[in-house]
DNA sequence: CGGTAGGTGTTACCGCCGGTAACAGTCTTG
DNA sequence: CAAGACTGTTACCGGCGGTAACACCTACCG
């Protein structure tokens, strides 16, 4: 029973590879059968490989979600006061935002990766709890840093939402205006905490 | 050329009564051709009230979102104090999802009402927009306004797509705790705007 | 060397769904 | 009583997700 694993997950990249050019070509909505051809394959490839479309669209998903979280999570714990990484951040998320607007549209509008976009709303605002936790001094896992990281990860998310779509205002502005909001809450907090 | 509207708009609304029935008995996911039948009907005559599926989805979720944007414009408009306006609309917000959970996720989770929960969304934010700068003080169209807006949007919604899966918290203690996060942010921002 | 077993690839198909054309009954109107 | 408009049906189309069945290559083993 030898399995060939090595080169299996190798090709899997490829193929998602494949999958990810077609996604940035036509949109959120792409058949099983054009991300095949694609990939210069036929579809009895893709099903053994992912098992069904809402895997082959979990495994895309995972990828980008993983990385976006590894560099938010880079931004959360860097060095510098509390204000800076909450620009950082912030920046960093609407910096990917900028640079792969297909991308970020297939993720929140595509009804497949829905699943995979709520994980990662999840492990996103569970690193965040954590942060908000440490910083206020509140104990982990108290309704506040919980409602608290799932608050200020929708907003961040509903502004970027919005912001992919209007034409105007740069990331710099968007990055500062959405800062500021964060940054009165969480002072007032801090101050108010006693 | 007798238009018939005034019993076709009724006929409307026991279709999407129908299509109501059957998204709360089958989930988010539900066929053309199931709705038909529930309804007593074939699928052409749905086709001629709704044009095609996404419209019939597009009327259904405006029923509610229409509903749910009333309740909370009346919230925003109440007389009281701007903390206590904000404290009832996020309070009358999380009422509906604690009320109708199964409406609020079809809302959320049904790829094909997206498109009109953003229309929804977008209609609050552009409230929130005017009444935001309002209160600061703002220029009509600023871009504070405008993000700010989205963001405190989508702060709630996100602690409360949460909250709707999150067995523990009642509804009073997350409706403070929220109150209590977009009030630091609102008073600072009042503070420091001169 | 030849046969046989397993992994890789393909073609060709199924069932379901969204959407529509074409036809049949009914009710009004001249 | 015809003519037309409206309401309803059946029966179909194209495309999609998903799969069964078959063809190929390769390697191991008598």
């Amino acid at each position: 029973m030898t399995l060939p694993l090595p080169d299996r997950s190798a090709r899997r990249e490829v193929l998602l590879d494949a999958a990810d050019r077609i996604v940035q070509r036509d949109g959120p909505a792409v058949s099983m059968a054009s991300i095949a051809a694609e990939a210069g394959i036929t579809k009895p490839i893709l099903y053994r490989h992912f098992g069904d479309k809402g895997g082959l669209y979990a495994a895309l998903a995972e990828r980008h979600t993983d990385r976006l979280l590894g560099t938010l999570r880079e931004q959360l714990n860097a060095p510098g006061t509390a204000r800076e990484r909450v620009e950082r951040t912030v920046d960093a998320y609407l910096r990917v935002i900028e640079a792969e607007p297909q991308v970020y549209r297939f993720l929140v509008h595509s009804g497949d990766a829905h699943g995979q976009v709520l994980s990662f709303l999840n492990r996103l605002s569970a690193l965040l709890a954590i942060g908000v936790a440490a910083e206020l001094g509140l104990q982990r896992g108290s309704l506040r840093a919980e409602v608290w990281a799932r608050g200020i990860v929708g907003m961040v998310q509903r502004a970027g939402d919005w912001w992919v779509d209007a034409p105007g205002p740069t990331r710099a502005e968007v990055g500062r205006e959405l800062t500021q909001l964060l940054w009165g809450a969480y002072a007032a907090a801090a101050g108010a905490q006693h």
